[in-house]
DNA sequence: TCCATTAGTTACTTTTAGGTTCCTATATGA
DNA sequence: TCATATAGGAACCTAAAAGTAACTAATGGA
């Protein structure tokens, strides 16, 4: 789902599913809550990404008016990645998740069908 | 994504992620959220989810032990869907999607990349 | 007798997402 | 002189997700 949304459903949980209701998108928001970042950075932050499918998200991610992409004239290229306001005020929704992801590993040992694993 | 998932990421956004962070889960996470559903009741809610799709994903939150199954033996057959406690401890993530959603659709005549759509 | 009903399953096809490799520009430093 | 670094783009291919159609079981009702 890299599409970049051009209508609106109308149930809003389908709207904002719409938008970011896909992993990568997700992982890519919570790269940018932190700050500025560029390309690289974003890309050593999220694991197993690929360079086309994180340029392919964020160019979605742009033209949904979430993600603002900086490019600046120099050698070798450098392009900067921030959240807009809109971008950072899907914030509670990552917030929300890494609190329940954090209470759902301390509980997992109790789950009989999950497992650890340290990568 | 409908992989059932079996090991955990160390970051808990991804754990939360990689457990509901598709699309059709999502959206029948929510349509569980009122409460005990039916298979058809479930897709009717569902717009444009066909009972393929429906199912696989059903089962893979079964086997996450987000919902639990519950089948009477009639006929016609009747299938009862419920979340587990574990599934409702996910409903601040729809919530907050929600809100997100709503806010996002009061505000989409302002934004130039977005049309209205009535279906 | 025959149709409708429900919650699937199966097989098959199409669509979408993602992976991989190769290519580029050009200033800098070795 | 030559490798390095960065942020991609293009082409190609595979894998995964989703769509579609056909089939099933057993009962109740027309």
């Amino acid at each position: 789902m890299i599409p970049t949304s051009k209508e609106l459903p109308l149930c809003p949980v389908a709207t904002t599913v719409g938008l970011i209701g896909n992993k990568w998108k997700l992982l890519i928001l919570q790269g940018l809550l932190t700050g500025v970042k560029r390309f690289g950075e974003l890309r050593k932050g999220i694991p197993d990404i690929s360079q086309k499918v994180l340029t392919q998200n964020l160019r979605a991610m742009e033209e949904d008016g979430i993600v603002i992409r900086k490019v600046f004239a120099e050698v070798p290229p450098r392009v900067e990645y921030q959240l807009s306001e809109l971008g950072d005020s899907l914030r509670p929704i990552i917030s929300v998740m890494e609190v329940w992801g954090l209470n759902y590993q301390k509980n997992a040992n109790t789950l009989e069908h999950t497992k650890q694993v340290t990568s």
